[in-house]
DNA sequence: CATTAATTTGCTTACAGCAACCATCTACCT
DNA sequence: AGGTAGATGGTTGCTGTAAGCAAATTAATG
């Protein structure tokens, strides 16, 4: 439990967060903006993924979801496998140019990072990300924030 | 300097915040999302402003902060005042009903901070806080990130 | 057969950037 | 002083990305 003027400066920081998260958007290729290569990154690093549970991990409707998938299927980037178990769904995974396109992003942001992070040291990146994990996580699923009034 | 996959692990988790920044905004009225609340917030903060010093606080094009405060003033909650020095510009201020949605905002957010962070102490928030402002003081001015290639 | 689940598509809204534009300010030149 | 060129502050039109909700489709399930 903390005072709530931390609360509010939170709140500010994580909003001027946005603002750096348009920044690195803009180093990506014209052709895979950030919700595609959201898809290509989950792919890669779970494999396989059925679409309703892609919407899972990145707390989007599936319906948001679909349309990245769609862009990403057109190029090339992933392709939709029929599921042996249930024809109603499919079964998402990166192809080799996905790979590739992965490789490349991949890379991008790590240049970035490498040449505006040069002054953190390891335990600190991870530090921040311990926290931004736990930050993360207390919130549960953002998607089903209590409203307006109070619950009572 | 940090490993690569550090930095790639970085990366997700900041665009993983982009769904809690998400949820945040859907606790806030209907008739003041997310980026006309931040108008607010830094007028209550910094008092006067002009309307390029805003954009630039928010580090969004001025187009955009022009019609963010369109949107309050429409709704009576800021004022534009003439400037006396350049008639060109004008003078941000918020008025009294503008006060009095900030008070409202400032509660709905902290409720909901206290509500999901009851386990972490004054100085795991404090400490974020700092992490986040470093990290956005490390990358600078994210409008002029190098684009794609590298400036060799 | 009725229901539920997985996905897609149509509609709407918020946010952001760029470019074109108008008004005004500033500086410089005659 | 007067006038013109360029810079600056702001608004508006257009475009694109992202996201959500609701309805429709197809298939699994009881």
């Amino acid at each position: 439990m903390a005072a709530p003027s931390l609360y509010a400066e939170l709140a500010r920081q994580l909003s001027s967060i946005g603002a750096l998260r348009r920044g690195l958007a803009r180093s990506l290729p014209v052709e895979c903006p950030s919700g595609p290569s959201a898809v290509l990154a989950l792919l890669g690093r779970h494999g396989e993924l059925r679409l309703s549970r892609l919407a899972e991990l990145l707390a989007v409707d599936t319906s948001v979801s679909s349309r990245h998938v769609t862009h990403v299927v057109e190029r090339g980037w992933v392709e939709r496998a029929p599921d042996p178990h249930d024809r109603r769904s499919r079964i998402l995974r990166l192809t080799p140019a996905g790979r590739g396109m992965l490789t490349e992003l991949h890379g991008r942001t790590t240049e970035l990072f490498a040449r505006n992070l040069h002054d953190w040291t390891d335990d600190e990146v991870g530090e921040l990300i311990t926290m931004l994990a736990r930050l993360r996580d207390s919130f549960g699923d953002c998607r089903t924030l209590p409203l307006d009034g109070p619950e009572s």
